[in-house]
DNA sequence: TTTGTTTCTTAACTTAAGTGAACGTTTTAA
DNA sequence: TTAAAACGTTCACTTAAGTTAAGAAACAAA
């Protein structure tokens, strides 16, 4: 696990060894169970997540009806907007599988970056291009169908339709459980047609 | 247009008179007219985007037709996923006002960064924050109907649907411009009921 | 193992979005 | 100034998603 992490990160900054022990010996790895709530709506938590290892996911609870969001899998960073903002959260965040993560606290990423400005670049960096990435992924959401949704997840995240429950897929493609298992009984028979 | 820079920076960090100077010198600041196009499909620019007064807005075009996915007005910032992986731009970027634009090139940027470490942590501190922000208008998108969407945008960027043509509105919301008429005829219905 | 719960799928019906076309209005450009 | 293009809305029709309900399958707990 500790090499999956320095290997992510030589992408955007070199180490020292020195800087490698201290990143190391800030205790950031935790292991989770499948099932576990991470945060709760109306909580402010001061942490954030990178998965090493399984798959955590965003959820909201509205009308009493939970609508999945986001999956985060391997190497998948997520800092809830209640850390930046240090409001309430407006969403959940809870574990679906045994996962295994990089916990981060905004105050100890504070300290170590203005300790190590070289931290400070890589998370410029890693932010900027998740914020391009993420923009490109919601208007792909915007121009296409529910279907299209789909098949565009089917060749792209072809792992998440194996490993992730079909209803909370269907709220993730902004569609209600029905409409998913209708729409793939619609591209079954259009493939033998 | 200097001061509503310095005023939007100070709420990240603090400069000095030395340092605002530099920032100033660099002539960062563009004007340009209503149609301009500042980004083409297929091309790989360096430039960022900061509006300090006018609108701009992102589209692509598919099976011949533009679809608008972003506005960007007053204190909006869009730096294009071509400048941050160096490949062809899937999208273009173009002015719907007269504008008045802060344009940044990513080779400066990062000169300047090295430079003045200060800056660097703003950007970390600004992009995080849009990030957050960003997810949460995808989850909104998500988990609400075209109604919804256009009642949301409504009460929160009411300026919106009077500054911009509503076929490019139409493709924002994730419709066609028929449903959206249709769409606003049933509102008015609704209220009057 | 048995029971109960959750999940997935199917179906019939309702509602709303997509499509193609028409038409008046506005904007643009020659 | 005038002709052409683009824009916004309405309509009739088609297609697909939402809703409600029911039943089968998978899973979890007693």
């Amino acid at each position: 696990m500790e090499n999956l992490l320095l290997e992510f990160i030589s992408k955007y900054i070199s180490l020292t060894d020195e800087e490698k022990n201290v990143l190391l010996s800030l205790d950031l790895f935790r292991s989770v169970k499948k099932g576990t709530v991470l945060l709760k709506e109306g909580q402010n938590s001061k942490e954030s997540y990178f998965v090493l290892k399984g798959c955590i996911r965003t959820y909201y609870i509205l009308d009493g009806e939970e609508k999945t969001t986001a999956f985060y899998t391997e190497m998948d960073a997520l800092t809830p907007h209640c850390v930046i903002s240090n409001t309430p959260s407006q969403y959940y965040i809870g574990c679906i599988e045994d996962t295994i993560l990089l916990v981060s606290n905004i105050d100890m990423e504070e300290e170590v970056n203005s300790k190590f400005p070289k931290f400070d670049t890589m998370c410029r960096m890693f932010s900027a291009e998740l914020l391009a990435k993420n923009k490109i992924d919601f208007d792909e959401f915007k121009t296409s169908s529910p279907e299209q949704r789909y098949l565009n997840l089917l060749h792209k995240r072809p792992d998440l339709i194996q490993r992730v429950p079909q209803h909370q897929l269907a709220s993730y493609l902004g569609i209600k459980p029905q409409s998913l298992s209708r729409l793939k009984a619609r591209i079954i028979v259009k493939d033998k047609g």
